[in-house]
DNA sequence: TACATTTGTATCGTACACGATTTAATCGTA
DNA sequence: TACGATTAAATCGTGTACGATACAAATGTA
């Protein structure tokens, strides 16, 4: 009687559908990125302080899921770009401030297409807006789910 | 009247929910991972190759949507603790067939139960089974069509 | 059969991720 | 008010991702 390995298979385990979905989407959203000089994570930096400008690294990173190893040199880029500035919070010397620049902010009108252009890219596939949003809807679930740790 | 940037903001975009679920659910492996002594990428490889053992590199690849520009480094380590090996096919001299070690195949024996535990994560929250493996098809579906390109 | 094209890996450079550690500032409390 | 504990960033090392390129083997075709 030979041991059930099925729970092995690529395709049941819930990782491997999450890493190539995720690594997929970014693919679709880089063209779109590059045009505006930037990589995906450092948009998702910028989809937060256009949000709300001026936050400390700890405030970006709660949101993202990130902690100071990666926000650090990611936002020294982001700063050589001239997109924002950093600089020691005066409340509390241990904190560093990260804001939008002049330029920073603007680009947020170019980015504002986007979202758009990536729906259009399901437009004519199996996928409809419904079953997107619903599955979004999912993932964010589970995005809280293991962000409480 | 102000420009409408609600589609811009984090939880809207598709991206997002997807990048952090993936990572977060990669740091759900990890420490079963690390039990074997293998990253969460090597982890797929082994899948794959536990699936059907000896294939190419880009048959790997095919799979697990990754190119030899990522697999190679990282075949090179696994072959570094001896779990696999990689030669020249002799049918295809351009070809390098990737070969579980028995160590690397008895590992199959220690991972047959993660993806168990896993599973057992989600026990006490509120997603049940149903919903996760529904969730899990549309996962499977996304990346079938993103991976059409 | 020459030779341009394609295919399979590997290499290189850049940019994340992340565990572990370090350093400096702040906080809590005796 | 000392001082240990906590907190905020930064640094370091390792391991992916991935675009661009290189190169050799195989293939297609005039």
């Amino acid at each position: 009687m030979e041991k059930d390995f099925s729970t092995l298979y690529l395709e049941n385990q819930l990782c491997f559908p999450l890493y190539a979905a995720s690594r997929l989407t970014t693919k679709l959203y880089t063209p779109f990125l590059e045009d505006l000089g930037i990589t995906y994570p450092q948009y998702l930096v910028l989809l937060v302080l256009w949000e709300k400008n001026s936050q400390t690294v700890t405030e970006i990173g709660t949101r993202l899921a990130l902690e100071s190893n990666t926000l650090t040199p990611l936002l020294k880029r982001l700063e050589q770009k001239e997109l924002l500035t950093r600089s020691r919070s005066s409340k509390d010397e241990r904190a560093v401030l990260v804001t939008l620049t002049a330029s920073g902010q603007a680009l947020k009108e170019q980015a504002v297409c986007i979202p758009q252009k990536i729906m259009e890219s399901f437009a004519n596939t199996s996928m409809s807006k419904e079953e997107l949003q619903a599955f979004q809807k999912t993932l964010t679930k589970l995005v809280e789910l293991l962000g409480e740790e």
